[in-house]
DNA sequence: GTCTATACTCCGATAGAC
DNA sequence: GTCTATCGGAGTATAGAC
């Protein structure tokens, strides 16, 4: 999230150009939804033409997979460092503290993943998505424990978006709401940790 | 669910082409996405034209919206009857109980409403799911609880989303599967509901 | 680096014949 | 109940001027 983004007076700013469409592109594909939101709108918002569109980006597809390389790299980091640290419930813990935290600063993007997920299906970036998200639930995972202790893993991370995405709607303080989706989904995963 | 989903040679029969058409186009969508499937495929299928179409269906939203009210009246139902139980540990397993079944017998709808959030957001039925989805949660609830809790029974609701969804495409038996997020979110609700 | 102008495809939807 | 034919519009994309 950089600037531009809430204003409906976008700046005449030349040479961030291409950051600006990232910008309002990922605002009305996270409002509207992907196919509902067309080129001739993201143009209208930036004052410039179509063809403008076209001169930075290859295809409308191009822009959001630009703005998802440019926005996960925290996830992969994240799955990085853990796959080096010790499979301890702590290592686990911190796993889920990151990650929610991850969401929090790049709402944008996880609402439209949440809410684009067929659309994220056929786009080439919806195949890692979900191979993260297996390697994710794979470091939480206990090897070989029961099947609920496996589903506790996956309700641990789903936990975290039902957090952001459906009771920031409802609730008052977000963070608040935040940190008590993080109590429930590392209580989830200390369980299936301790059923060892 | 009733026929003529799986095969792709469609009967020439007469007189069910209204729930052809709903069959077909629930499958499409759910597949593909609501935006990405056109009447064209959906009448190239049934071996009909676009026109024939709109004999049946006055729009396309029409046709989405017919098989959602067809399918969905197991929750309307459950609703009903909850409301009109004591609001016991009891009646809050009955409701993941039979939530999780609806959601395993109409598994096509709900794969269908799971991933397109954004389509469903704008379309008129998606504002009931939202309030059926606080209802239920307000059936689940421990009145005046600490936060946490109330997170634990919206996290309810998604496990029993997050197997049927997430985890059906990784194990094996998917009855299984669905047994094991039922006794996850059982697990989560009687928590939060001994906690009050 | 951005614009004008344009091409082409496909979509949802309608009118009217059979 | 289904067809042919067609509409108006929007979408993606390109060529070429400035």
């Amino acid at each position: 999230m950089s600037s531009s983004s809430s204003g409906s007076a976008p700046q005449a700013k030349r040479g961030n150009t291409r950051q600006r469409i990232q910008d309002v592109a990922l605002e009305l594909f996270a409002e509207q939804g992907y196919e509902k939101t067309s080129l001739r709108e993201i143009a209208e918002r930036l004052d410039v033409t179509k063809a403008a569109l076209y001169y930075h980006f290859k295809t409308k597809e191009d822009i959001i997979i630009s703005v998802f390389e440019d926005s996960t790299r925290p996830i992969d980091e994240l799955i990085e460092w853990a796959q080096g640290q010790p499979r301890t419930l702590e290592t686990k813990r911190e796993v889920l503290r990151r990650y929610s935290e991850a969401m929090a600063s790049g709402a944008q993007l996880y609402r439209f993943m949440q809410e684009n997920q067929a659309t994220m299906r056929e786009l080439s970036i919806g195949e890692t998505v979900k191979k993260r998200l297996f390697t994710l639930v794979e470091l939480l995972r206990t090897e070989e424990g029961p099947l609920a202790d496996q589903v506790r893993c996956v309700s641990a991370l789903f936990t975290l978006h039902a957090g952001m995405m459906f009771l920031q709607h409802v609730e008052g303080d977000p963070e608040e709401t935040r940190q008590a989706a993080l109590e429930v989904a590392t209580d989830l995963i200390t369980r299936a940790h301790q059923a060892q």
